[in-house]
DNA sequence: CGTTTCATCAATGTATACGTTAATGAGTGC
DNA sequence: GCACTCATTAACGTATACATTGATGAAACG
């Protein structure tokens, strides 16, 4: 809740480390003192221990007295945990959803983000695909309209991006991904919340097994 | 995740304006100037600030520029949020725990608390029957051995804690609440996960309807 | 050579300082 | 009397300074 636009030394601290790990740039298990940090991001110790603070409440990193920031690894439990939380927030989310039936047309987003991950996966193009996938997801908790659950939701997305995007090339074609989030879709505009959620469940389950299996054919035991 | 148990300024300021915000000794809509609050609490701004990110995080209060610290007002569409949220965390929770039987005496701990619960209806206690209550909510998730789980709903907790306080002895004594405790006990107890993830979210949907039936009943539309 | 002691160093936690800028109110014009 | 202008004030965002203290490695000792 913190304003994300000013244009502050905290904020852009904030959004350049946040982008640096999600993107591995900073890796898990790096660390760096503050001084070092500070410097690279071309500021002082002040705001850059406040950007820290929140990066730290997001889960994303240690503040280690001593021995400074370092990057959180993702353990196959610490994915179990994300997982399990999702688990039981997004099928809810998406059953509200069938609920409230608004205005037609209304469930474009939602529409526009499974028709792109269809198309992306006819064009075998996996990076767009992911990209419509997490589209999907976002959007879909944000007509929620529960700001908290929002926040609390796309928190753990950011904690298990990187698995994500490591192991996207390490799957199968998502052809049943995408095919479930057509279905979750579906019973969304047909109002059946109960069968919404089961769906989104089993979507969510498979998903968390497939990702862990993954990792543990891999032997990637933290990302 | 930072460690609230080093003796620092940061951890004595977070500890202190906390308690005084759930205590209502600082209630909701009061604001004050960072250099007062850092009077105040007799530290420099500095330590003060990080301590308000991290109450900010938690949802407690709000940093406006050039009015200082606000604490955050709680309007029945935030408790909305609130226990949205938590009807989805908690059931799923306790079916967890309906699944993993452990060693005997293992739900101790809850089978303390509804033991409390119970007592403190006998005596006409309540306070300590919310205590019990609320150490009830605490244990179980504590339970789930989900560190993510358990901060995300223990947050939640602290954001509705004034409401609860301030609607204890405007509702009527506790006793279904107390039984559907002692319910939902029965049903981890007896390992039957479906019947207990019910049973608990028809708990949290029906207490979250009485206490925003409260606040709609006395006008408390803020806390 | 391994171990222990101690000095050095550097990072942290915190205080202080300061420029910028929004809020406030006095003063002016209408 | 009301609106507007502008000066004053003070809070914020940030930089800098510094004492404390854990870490590190050298040196002394066995």
């Amino acid at each position: 809740m913190p304003d994300l636009s000013r244009p502050t030394r905290v904020n852009r601290a904030y959004d350049l480390l946040r982008a640096d790990i999600l993107s591995n740039r900073l890796p898990p298990g790096f660390s760096a003192p503050e001084p070092d940090l500070a410097e690279r991001l071309g500021m002082s110790r002040t705001p850059l221990r406040e950007a820290l603070i929140r990066l730290e409440h997001d889960g994303l990193v240690e503040l280690v007295p001593r021995r400074g920031v370092r990057v959180l690894p993702m353990y196959p439990d610490d994915m179990r945990e994300v997982y399990a939380i999702l688990a039981a927030l997004e099928p809810e989310a998406a059953a509200e959803l069938a609920l409230h039936n608004g205005d037609p047309g209304w469930l474009k987003p939602l529409e526009d983000a499974v028709g792109d991950m269809e198309a992306a996966l006819e064009a075998d193009d996996l990076d767009a695909w992911a990209q419509a996938d997490d589209r999907f997801h976002r959007e879909l908790v944000e007509m929620s309209s529960n700001r908290r659950l929002t926040e609390i939701v796309t928190g753990l997305y950011d904690q298990v991006h990187r698995a994500r995007t490591l192991t996207l090339r390490l799957r199968e074609k998502p052809v049943q991904s995408t095919r479930e989030h057509r279905e979750v879709l579906n019973g969304i505009l047909d109002g059946k919340p109960r069968r919404v959620r089961k769906l989104f469940r089993a979507h969510r389950d498979r998903t968390a097994a497939e990702l862990l299996a993954i990792l543990e054919t891999y032997h990637l035991l933290h990302l």
